[in-house]
DNA sequence: CATATGTCAGTCAAACTGACATCA
DNA sequence: CTGATGTCAGTTGGACTGACATAT
């Protein structure tokens, strides 16, 4: 029980943390997060479902974050030209601005654990690696490059 | 920041576990740390300040959730008789009851770190705790029982 | 046809601010 | 008097359910 409540803490403690960082910027660690991947993403825009996917958050939270990103003009909704059904959030040149000045606050503070050695922040994600793998954390993405049958290099 | 998204998503994994483990006894985790707190303390009742001393909450959080726990009748308001200003929140013999069985279950799943040995469990609170202590986690509450000036040994 | 995508409406529990009555 | 305690009203950001239009 000591280790859930740390762990219950010590996120608590970091949200504040970040958060209070990233209210200068209109952020939240969440929308913040939604802005990186977009921001590291080749094109600079991904479908809803993927932005879902890798923040491991709900499709009608995806909605509501990039609905609020988008009323602050740091990301555009634009239809998805290789699904119909779907629409890709796509990072605009201010969303890009603000992220950039936004990390480099972050990280000069060493997002919240500056207390921590490099072989320490390490070990915290080995420790806690075993419950996100038993989560389904670290998945491959179902691959449409590699249809069912398909010719993936050396499936195991 | 892979320590931090461990962290963050940690929690995430965890707390909706507690919580569909104890949505049958009609808890959330934050009104069962309650609950506990409450059952654990000598008289079984805790002034409202302490109670968010020791969850590290605001009191309008300690307010909301006493309130809801008042409503389902495992937990009753009475006046502080030490501090005409204060309430004591005391744990009712439905709150022991529930509290005693949900915390059997929670056991029965590990709290939901079922996956780790013991001294994992130990290297993810020791890990956790430096972060902790810089929030102030483990300062000693302030003692009434040791007026200023008064009689603490080696006070330093 | 069944399934996938995204949105909408609404609910929920929690964290918060500011104001306030009450009492130490 | 100041300061502590707890509540209230209201806001905010996020997670969720169920229903739905649309397209694969």
């Amino acid at each position: 029980m000591a280790a859930v409540t740390s762990i219950m803490r010590a996120q608590q403690i970091l949200l504040a943390d970040l958060d209070a960082a990233l209210r200068p910027y209109g952020l939240t660690f969440a929308r913040y997060e939604a802005l990186v991947l977009l921001a590291f993403s080749r094109s600079g825009s991904l479908p809803m479902r993927v932005v879902g996917e890798r923040l491991m958050v709900h499709p009608t939270s995806v909605t509501n974050t990039i609905d609020r990103l988008e009323k602050q003009g740091l990301v555009r909704r634009r239809p998805n030209p290789a699904d119909g059904r779907g629409r890709l959030a796509e990072i605009t040149e201010a969303g890009r601005e603000v992220v950039e000045r936004a990390t480099a606050d972050l990280m000069a503070r060493r997002f919240g654990m500056s207390g921590y050695r490099a072989d320490e922040l390490g070990q915290v994600f080995a420790l806690l690696r075993g419950l996100r793998v038993t989560a389904g954390d670290f998945r491959p993405a179902p691959d449409s490059a590699a249809p069912p049958g398909g010719a993936a290099p050396h499936p195991s």
